[in-house]
RNA sequence: GGCCCUAUCGUCUAAUGGCUUAGGACGCUGGGUUCUCAUCCCAGUAAUCCGGGUUCGAAUCCCGGUAGGGUCACCA
């Protein structure tokens, strides 16, 4: 049975990066019908954030990507939580010391290196080997009485029955040490599989300080949970027939390690954006509606969203562009002049439209269209003035639409404002 | 610096020794549709890091350079 885990530390909030190699350990345990375990390192007390754990929590679950033991939810091996495993690493401890193979040094304990070449088939990038001399007598218990995580993460990888160990390619050098300690302990090592690491433009590996990389960033810049994952499983795998849009289903049931990339991608966020405004297009209206409610927590009504997402799907990339595109739908702008004509426009407009007895769209237009004609007016001109008194923009909807939802009273005194 | 990993358009990538004048996508540029902006459609732009080998044949295999990255803690 496979069996894989992410294990992120909450040291701060959820990261990126932890989504991305949560997505392919995700994918790859559904995909081989096995289970997907979140274990959390807090090891180090002095680095543990309040509130790091929640926002891991809530990360994942919002991207979708859900795990089958846990802290939170209990499993067969729990505890999950290194700092609740204590006695469990001491065992494991005494059992190296008594056998000579770790040795007491300052408070701390130290593994002792056999000085013998290291290596492994890593399930991505092939045969991987470490000269002995590299390993070293490191430290595995903390004279603070906390293992360390190259020894915290053995044992319990061990003893959770961890298969596949995926995980990000910033690991490869404490691997070497990891296999040492399951050599020690007589114990199967598992597979290794090194994922690349997501770098940003200067193609460093991504910073908390320097690039967006938490999740809590994306959601409240417009994104949808399911373009982000889309555009995750982008980098450094590929879809077998070049697809580009596709759920997170698909991705389980094509996904395999051979497909993945050993380069390095670029977090280029260009193509997400693509991918966001792909999604808020091609999902149902009913769906954008509750997404853009939720989005700006109910500050706007539903009926009156529903009545504008025609308008606005297929020109908004993210959430944050509903209101910049139809703002000015549920209150008033300042209006723009932009011909010189503006008044004669706006005028005539006002004419046309108090003139409508059925407020609806098709007189709307004729009797717009007609005015324009019998003035004489430049088409585009005249509604470039008339978008401009009513929305203070330049950009906004198709305008007739738009003037037909804000209702004849509402849109006579706009345009009569806009004169003052 | 030691060790390790990597190397195809600006970016994400396809190609698993021959169907390749290296394909797709994003971006960008131009055009069409249009009351603006988008959507949609069409076209264009642009890459196998360099040098040696192996082979009838190399983006693909090997070696060497170069470049980039990771890691060298009683952090994870």
């Amino acid at each position: 049975m496979v069996r894989v885990r992410i294990a992120p530390s909450p040291t701060g909030f959820a990261h990126v990066g932890t989504a991305y190699t949560a997505l392919f350990n995700y994918a790859f345990a559904k995909k081989n019908g096995g289970k997907f375990v979140l274990r959390l390192e807090d090891t180090d007390i002095k680095r543990n954030v309040e509130g790091a754990e929640k926002a891991i929590y809530e990360g994942l679950t919002w991207l979708g990507l859900t795990w089958d033991e846990g802290p939170d939810i209990g499993g067969k091996y729990a505890p999950y939580k290194q700092s609740e495993r204590l006695e469990t690493y001491k065992q494991y401890i005494e059992r190296l010391l008594d056998s000579g193979m770790a040795y007491r040094d300052e408070g701390a304990v130290r593994f002792k290196n056999t000085n013998s070449e290291i290596s492994w088939n890593d399930k991505v990038r092939g045969r991987i080997s470490f000269p002995g001399e590299e390993i070293g007598d490191f430290v595995i218990f903390k004279s603070d009485g906390f293992p360390t995580y190259n020894f915290a993460v053995v044992i319990d990888d061990i003893l959770m029955k961890i298969t596949h160990v995926i995980r990000g390619e910033e690991h490869i050098s404490n691997t070497p040490r990891q296999i040492a300690i399951y050599q020690a302990l007589g114990e199967k090592m598992p597979f290794f599989a090194h994922l690349p690491t997501l770098r940003n433009k200067d193609k460093k590996k991504l910073s908390k300080r320097r690039d967006p990389v938490d999740l809590r960033i994306f959601r409240s810049h417009g994104y949808l949970p399911q373009a982000l994952v889309n555009f995750l499983c982008l980098l450094g795998w590929s879809h077998p027939k070049e697809k580009e849009i596709f759920d997170l289903g698909e991705f389980v049931e094509l996904f395999n390690l051979e497909r993945v990339r050993k380069a390095g991608p670029i977090f280029d966020t260009e193509k997400l954006n693509w991918i966001n405004g792909e999604y808020l297009r091609k999902i149902p209206k009913s769906k954008v509606k509750n997404q853009i409610f939720e989005f700006y927590k109910g500050k706007y009504p539903k009926e009156l969203i529903s009545r504008i997402i025609p308008l606005v799907q297929n020109r908004m990339r993210n959430l944050t562009e509903f209101e910049s595109l139809a703002g000015f739908m549920f209150e008033r702008k300042k209006p723009l002049r932009v011909t010189d004509s503006f008044e004669w426009h706006i005028k005539a407009a006002f004419d046309a439209l108090s003139g409508i007895k059925k407020w609806e769209r098709q007189a709307i237009d004729e009797g717009l269209i007609n005015k324009v004609k019998s003035e004489g007016f430049k088409t585009g001109d005249f509604f470039m003035d008339l978008r401009a008194s009513l929305s203070g923009s330049r950009v906004t909807p198709p305008i007739n639409d738009c003037i037909y939802i804000l209702g004849k009273d509402e849109v006579l005194e706009r345009l009569s404002l806009s004169l003052k």
